[in-house]
DNA sequence: CGAGGAAGTTAACGAACGCTAACCGCGGTA
DNA sequence: TACCGCGGTTAGCGTTCGTTAACTTCCTCG
């Protein structure tokens, strides 16, 4: 077959985050050792050194990249939608499909964000804010009734409810979507 | 005043325990250490032993207690209600209420119950599994027609959209009370 | 008044962990 | 062919951490 897309074999720095990843979300950054992650990926302790300068960078490359990516996600969702309504609608259905399709990185995010070190917490903390200023401000144009401070504190009540995908693996795919989605938008209809 | 009701100064033992939650709330278990939580309570390092037979002994007697204090006011609050619907409503009114009352707590209990020594994790898991039973029995009595792994799903993301407090402080508490519960309704009326 | 236990202290041990050092095999290129 | 850098190994270092030991202080009760 000439013209198949071959997706290209995962390089050894991005099989080290996956593991990382799947290791932190289960026992936390501080409760994961070197070892752990080497032998994750079928090579034994130190020679995670290089690839990484150190655990910390780990931690830091996962959740950069993630919060970048998250970001332009949602971005560009806002910019393709014709009307307010429809943005919230996309960003929904960003945050879900993102959610169920990485619920280790989900899980990482919102646990060991206080274990990076202090400038990569900085540039997250920065990319996060950007994020949900993108939800404040869909929610708040297409709600202008709705203050600041609530459509703020209902974009994190809405990454709460959608976030709860790595706690319940009790429906398929494609109904959970749909679960989360549908009870996502009416808990943002419910805003005065 | 004779009948004035002097609430009893709190213990060592429930001071170190709000301490501890305080910061393995901020910092996770590993982040902690037995020195910090004595030195957050005044006395250092060792001397915690005079309390707790070791460093997971708090975490187990922090999180079984409160999850059977969870599980004891739902079933309290469901037995007092006189339909299903308001049941749904005291459930929610009863998990805002702690949430916000505790988000320490709430934190850890989600980020930290891996850590958990075995016996520990199997009795907290016990109570956790009861509580959502009586969150998914609520729902599908006042919805029949949601399946149960959709009712159970639904629990949980309710967990997350209610738990979400922690994450964001930015309006009052009785503003944010009406809020989690307005939102979190509107999203169990959503189901099918 | 004297004994004893509850609650605290500091010192020290042993294990685990992050990281570095020193060394090795191998594939590609001058 | 000789070389060199990339990615791997094991050994060991320094630190941190949970826990125990040994010792002190003080309040209570017989």
């Amino acid at each position: 077959m000439p013209f198949a897309e071959q997706t290209a074999p995962p390089t050894r720095r991005e099989q080290i985050l996956a593991a990382a990843a799947e290791l932190f979300a289960r026992h936390g950054f501080h409760g994961v050792g070197i070892n752990d992650i080497g032998a994750a990926v079928g090579i034994s302790g130190p020679a995670l050194y290089r690839h990484f300068r150190s655990k910390d960078a780990v931690l830091g490359e996962m959740l950069t990249s993630i919060s970048e990516l998250l970001l332009a996600g949602a971005q560009s969702r806002v910019r393709d939608a014709v009307d307010p309504e429809e943005s919230i609608r996309a960003l929904i259905g960003w945050q879900v499909d993102f959610a169920l399709a990485n619920p280790a990185l989900i899980t990482v995010q919102e646990r060991d964000l206080g274990n990076l070190a202090d400038a990569d917490r900085q540039r997250v903390r920065a990319l996060q804010r950007r994020y949900v200023e993108v939800w404040v401000t869909t929610i708040r144009r297409s709600r202008p009734e709705v203050g600041e401070p609530a459509a703020r504190a209902a974009a994190h009540a809405l990454f709460g409810l959608i976030n709860s995908t790595p706690h319940s693996a009790h429906l398929d795919r494609g109904q959970m979507t749909d679960l989360l989605a549908a009870m996502a938008y009416a808990a943002v209809h419910s805003l005065t």
